[in-house]
DNA sequence: ATCCCTTTGTACCGATCAGTACAAGTCAAT
DNA sequence: ATTGACTTGTACTGATCGGTACAAAGGGAT
C-alpha cells in the first residue's frame, strides 16, 4: 500500500473545495475521498469525528487565513487606507471575483449550521469589528464607521451571491469597486 | 383512505420551506413529505418529475410572486420613490427581516443549481432590470441607476446573509435601511 | 348505484449514505 | 533487522436515499 506519510491538514484544500461546491450535507465521504485523495480510513484517521471535524478544521483554517491577510493588517496597520485597499485586493483573489463562495456564508444559510453557529457569527463579527477599527483610525465617527463596516462585508456576500448567479465575474468587481472607493473617500477627507 | 382532494398548488409552501431550510439536496422525499402532509405517491403524482419539479414549481411561484409585488410595480408605476419604497417594505416582509433566506440566491450557491441556471440568473437580472428602470424614471442616468441598482440587489442578498449569520434581524434591517434612503435621496433630486 | 379517473398509502427497488472494523502495509527509531 | 506506532485500503453495517409499482380508496358525473 501507499503510504505517502500525509497529514491532516494536507486534505485541507480539497475538503474546503468539496464542501464549498456541494455543501456540507451534499459534501458525501465519496466525493471528498475523490477531492482528497484519502481512503476513507485515512479520512476517519484523522478526522475521528468525521465531516462535522472536517468542516471545523476547514473552517479554522479559513479563520487562520483571515487572521492573517484580512484582521492582522487592518487592525495592526498605521496607514488604514492601504490596509482597506489591501482587503479589497485580498477578498477579490480569494474569492475569485465571485466564482469562489463564501464557506462561512454559505453554511449560515443551511440548515447544518447549528454546530458552527458560533464560529460562523464570530467570523463575520470580527471582520465587521477590524473594518470599523480601521475606518475610525481614518478618522471616521464611530457610528458612520460601524454602518459602513456592516454595509460592505454584507456587500462583498451579496457580490458573490450576485455575480455566482449571473456567472459573470464583472457584477463581483463593479460591486466591490464601488465599496473601495465609497471607503478610500471616507478616510481620505 | 383519506382523500383532502388536495392540488399539487398546496404543497408549495411547505415545499418552498424545506427547500429553503435544506437546500435541494438535503431536502429528503421523508423530510418533503413531511413538511407538506402529502405522501410520496401524492408527491410523484402531482411532480412525476420529482425533486427536479418541485423545485421549478417553487421558483416560478417566486417568480410569479416577484413578478406582482416588485417588478411589476417598479416598471409601471408614475412615482418611482413610491415604487422603491414599496419594494424595500414588500422585501423586508418577505424575507423577513432576513430570517427568512432567499431561495434562488442559494440556490445559486450550490452545485444543483444546474438545471436551473437560467432562472436564477433570470430572477437576479430581471430584478436589476426593473429597479434600473425604476431609477432612470426617477431622473437618475442610466450608468448611475445601473450601478446603484446592482449594488442594491447584492446589499440585500449580503443582509440576508449576515443577519442569519449573526441571529440578528437589526442587520437586515439597518444594511436595508442605508439603501432605502440612499436610493430615495438619488431619486428626488 | 355504477362508473371512471384521480388521489393516496404502502411496499419495495437498487444505490448510496455515514460510519465502523480491521488486517495489511509503511515508516522512524532503535 | 526488529519493533511499535501510525497510515491506508477494503469490506462491511444498518439506515436512508430517490424513485417505482400498484392496489385500495375516494369523488364527481351520470
Amino acid at each position: 500500500m501507499s503510504r505517502t506519510i500525509s497529514e491532516g491538514a494536507d486534505a485541507l484544500p480539497g475538503l474546503a473545495e468539496t464542501f464549498r461546491e456541494y455543501g456540507f450535507s451534499g459534501a458525501s465521504l465519496t466525493l471528498i475521498s475523490k477531492a482528497t485523495g484519502l481512503g476513507k480510513g485515512s479520512l476517519y484517521n484523522f478526522f475521528p469525528a468525521g465531516k462535522k471535524e472536517m468542516m471545523a478544521a476547514v473552517l479554522s483554517d479559513i479563520d487562520r487565513w483571515f487572521e492573517q491577510k484580512i484582521f492582522v493588517p487592518l487592525e495592526r496597520t498605521a496607514d488604514p487606507a492601504a490596509a482597506v485597499a489591501n482587503m479589497f485586493d485580498e477578498i477579490t483573489q480569494y474569492f475569485r471575483s465571485g466564482q469562489r463562495i463564501c464557506l462561512v456564508g454559505a453554511l449560515g444559510m443551511s440548515a447544518s449550521r447549528e454546530p458552527f453557529a458560533e464560529s460562523i457569527a464570530a467570523y463575520f463579527a470580527r471582520w465587521i469589528a477590524t473594518l470599523t477599527a480601521a475606518l475610525t483610525k481614518g478618522n471616521m465617527s464611530k457610528a458612520d464607521a460601524s454602518s459602513i463596516a456592516e454595509e460592505t462585508i454584507a456587500g462583498i456576500q451579496g457580490a458573490i451571491i450576485l455575480s455566482r448567479a449571473l456567472d459573470d465575474t464583472g457584477a463581483f468587481e463593479r460591486v466591490i469597486g464601488q465599496y473601495r472607493v465609497r471607503l478610500l473617500d471616507a478616510i481620505s477627507s
